[in-house]
DNA sequence: TATAGCCTATGACGTAAGGTAAGGGTCAAG
DNA sequence: CTTGACCCTTACCTTACGTCATAGGCTATA
């Protein structure tokens, strides 16, 4: 009888001596003997009785009521137990609701939201983006690249369908307006649009070398001949836009 | 500007004044203005700021977690939401086997173990019960009763069949043996068997006050005219047995 | 017999998200 | 000037342990 130590009672029923000791303090399960140097030892009838602790403690039962239910014959386990499913099932209701909000959220925001910084070098090996990464931080600073990539990851889909069609028409006016004088005041205002956007982009401030990112970025993606106009991949061609639109702008500010 | 005291928030967001004082020294949300009195004073951006905090605790997001998300514009906010609904869906299936368990307990708990201390006078109208239980207290003593009481409640339905069966066996015999002697060897062997399960029903320790409370309470069933010998009411059917059982004991020390 | 190496004991602090005071200032109205 | 409503900080309480820190106990081997 009483054979066994904390630690052997603790390995048998697969809980820490800690453990142990608190239901000990608690009165939950007190050793059957203590020894002159105050070790608890414990017997086969606190091990059956640990088991049955542990049985309603995986049933989530706080301990002081695992306490009454053992220490009270009289305590209407049948009513706790149901009590107790009724608290769980309503857990779980709550579960499903938080589930669903999350799912909802979930929904509008990958319709809607900002594009994770991966999916910023989608199209590019992953070689390819990490040295260019660390290139570029050295050239113009962590911290500005840092912010044009969040610069970037701040557009929404919807915004990015907006812009592409506004650089559309932009290219699609340039074009026709290739024959005429390229100081006209059509091209003129061509390009002022062409800078409202890029302004937009840059987030309002335009700094060089947020906008040689984007441009170096936007090449990338062509040198990797990747570049096929298909839905899905709006980073690249976001990137690709800001190439078109920054080029202009770079190559003007040079003149 | 800066309207809100601890209060007018607390009560325009539905958290406590105790919440936001927690929140302020958390750094989750810090007050707009501090007066000269220390009083604290929001603003419209901190009213924002909090719904959204409380958004994220629905979620059962923990308050670090929240901070991070809000105050970390690069936090990856799809991937937080997507492992917590994953975490959540993990609680709930804890949950659903949590169910089935105490399903399975309640089965078995209620095919097998004690009746409900209401069971015990069931078929007996509630006032005559409460009655009687006050009579028998003042008459055996109020711990004699509940003693009594505790051990009917300590006999599970399948150890009631058993019981049951043995008393039809003894009944039959002692009919079969009507005509013959009543000191035969076999009339007595019935008497001794009819003791042992008096023996059984009081817990091996004859108390005559138990004995007398058992017997008047089988008396009571049959008063009420209610005993129908259906299944499903085992204590009434427990009583009349306990009632014949004892009745023949008693009768056999008065002579 | 000394010591190394494990075992044990107690006590205390930390966790998450506040609840519940205690003890004491502040403000506006009557 | 008082009163009542409001505010402040400090600090302890909750659950079920984990994690030290400190100190003593037991046993085997050198």
């Amino acid at each position: 009888m009483d054979n066994y130590s904390v630690k052997k009672l603790s390995k048998l029923a697969g809980v820490s001596v800690r453990t142990l000791h608190l239901y000990d303090k608690l009165g939950l399960l007190k050793p059957s003997v203590r020894t002159e140097a105050r070790y608890r030892l414990y017997g086969e009838k606190e091990l059956l009785r640990l088991q049955q602790i542990l049985f309603y403690r995986e049933l989530d039962f706080p301990l002081k009521e695992i306490g009454a239910i053992l220490d009270d014959p009289a305590f209407d386990v049948v009513q706790a137990l149901e009590g107790h499913k009724k608290a769980l099932l309503a857990r779980k209701e709550r579960i499903n609701t938080l589930v669903g909000t999350i799912e909802k959220t979930l929904v509008t925001l990958k319709n809607n939201t900002m594009l994770q910084v991966e999916d910023l070098y989608d199209g590019i090996s992953r070689e390819k983006m990490e040295a260019y990464r660390t290139e570029a931080m050295t050239k113009w600073g962590k911290e500005t690249i840092l912010e044009a990539e969040e610069t970037l990851r701040s557009f929404s889909k919807e915004e990015m369908e907006t812009l592409k069609k506004e650089l559309n028409d932009i290219t699609a006016q340039l074009t026709a307006l290739m024959t005429g004088d390229p100081k006209s005041k059509e091209v003129q205002e061509c390009i002022a649009r062409r800078y409202q956007i890029i302004l937009r982009l840059t987030g309002g401030q335009i700094k060089t070398g947020k906008l040689e990112y984007f441009r170096k970025l936007g090449e990338l993606y062509v040198e990797d001949n990747r570049y096929t106009p298909v839905n899905g991949l709006p980073s690249m061609e976001l990137a690709l836009f800001i190439k078109e639109a920054t080029a202009h702008y770079v190559n003007s500010q040079k003149q």
